[in-house]
DNA sequence: AGGCGGCATTGATGCAAATCAAGGCGCCGT
DNA sequence: ACGGCGCCTTGATTTGCATCAATGCCGCCT
């Protein structure tokens, strides 16, 4: 069920300079290095419960992941989703408050709890990094509150697709503000639809009209080609100079 | 327009123990004392406006205020509910992301800018318990977009009266899981929609609904008395444990 | 090849919340 | 006391999305 993983060196991680760690110097990373460890897990694996125990404090350096909860009549939402560099847990408390899913073959690179709790305490770039990005995320939650409280069914699925096509440039070092890009959907249908507050025949309908208006391409279920992202930005109910980034 | 606002010494300050200040020893706190200047601002005052400058980073001794944002045709979206101890700013960024009003009067305990960033760099305890605040801020967000996605209009009526009277009963100290409660209502009803993605119509109707069912009196339009808080909570989709936190 | 299971699409219908449209209530100033 | 103004409530109608219900597509196993 998961694969030892074999720990790559610190200076080698494609995650260096956007992770926890992103800040450390040298001297900080070798203490990093001795203590992290690296496990990877298969598509459908279950990383965490709501209200469970969590051991560790992990941040991804491949795949992706949801962050969701589900109400007891079976309403799910995911209030996050989670790649590269991002990171799962918090200093200071031992449990998850969502349940954390691989929606694509995972690896993570793990702190043992406490020992990561003496790290922010000690290594002053882990602390601060940390803050930096825990602000980052709670903007990115904040701008996703618009999405869910104020968008129709058609923006949602249009800023789904630029959110993603955005990120995928951070990760390749591009930025993607114009011109053609293809992308691989890391969700189902489903995963989609819990991500914007929709259903999956919702979901699906809206992708179909996007394809029909020209927008979008979907040479298969999972891959969609953008030929004019300028034009899918406008549809995302974005003003002409990308003013809302989420 | 702006009262001026004399200065409460920390030690007798309200928040003393909720705010970024919170784990500061006497030493630091003499550090922030020296720094720190108070402001009030009235009803319907801005405090900030998306994309513009932010000179101060405040923390909220008292009022309300929210964290929106507008898109270009109109539609509101309030991305969070500020209360006492709540900080408005952050360290490294010269701008707000968001529009921020007083919805309350609202006094603010204010830093320079540049000089809190300082003080973050050189006062451990501010650093640690700005991470904490700002993860906790986190969990409440990604909590709220549960409300915003898959929640109906009476459960986010419900869930807002629930957790307002939660926050209050931390204010004042206590705790707030059962028996009866009377709320101030810091929002207009145009504010409560923007919060929880309604229109006023809808929140109105829905407040209605609440009192002709016995879950809720309101004896003013601002005033609603819960006469059994756990009746409410149930309603507003907990389990009879109160799982769900707002 | 054939059949099965999971995921995605499409269609028909229902319903909750938005929209459109009056009124009502309380508060302020004169 | 009266009129005007903001805010709130209520009613009638529309509509966007959910729900219910098939059907289609593709990869996998035997």
């Amino acid at each position: 069920m998961v694969k030892l993983t074999p720990i790559i060196a610190c200076g080698n991680c494609p995650i260096r300079h956007n992770a926890v760690c992103a800040d450390c110097d040298a001297e900080e990373l070798a203490i990093l290095e001795s203590a992290k460890s690296y496990k990877t897990f298969p598509v459908g694996a279950r990383l965490a419960e709501a209200g469970e125990p969590l051991e560790y404090f992990s941040t991804i350096v491949s795949g992706c992941a949801t962050l969701s909860r589900t109400l007891e009549d079976g309403r799910r939402q995911t209030v996050g989703l989670l790649l590269p560099s991002d990171y799962i847990g918090r200093p200071g408390r031992a449990t998850s408050g969502y349940d954390i899913e691989a929606v694509a073959e995972v690896t993570l690179c793990r702190f043992d709890r406490r020992k990561f709790e003496e790290l922010v305490r000690t290594t002053p770039h882990v602390a601060t990094r940390l803050l930096t990005m825990t602000l980052d995320e709670l903007d990115a939650a904040r701008d996703w509150a618009v999405v869910l409280g104020r968008m129709t069914a058609r923006e949602k699925i249009a800023t789904f697709l630029v959110s993603l096509a955005r990120r995928d440039a951070v990760t390749g070092g591009r930025s993607q503000e114009e011109g053609e890009v293809t992308l691989h959907l890391p969700l189902s249908r489903e995963a989609i639809a819990d991500h914007l507050g929709l259903t999956i025949e919702t979901t699906s309908r809206q992708i179909t009209a996007l394809r029909k208006d020209g927008l979008i391409d979907t040479p298969s279920a999972r891959t969609v080609h953008i030929p004019d992202f300028a034009l899918l930005a406008l549809e995302a109910g974005e003003d002409d100079d990308g003013g809302l980034i989420i």
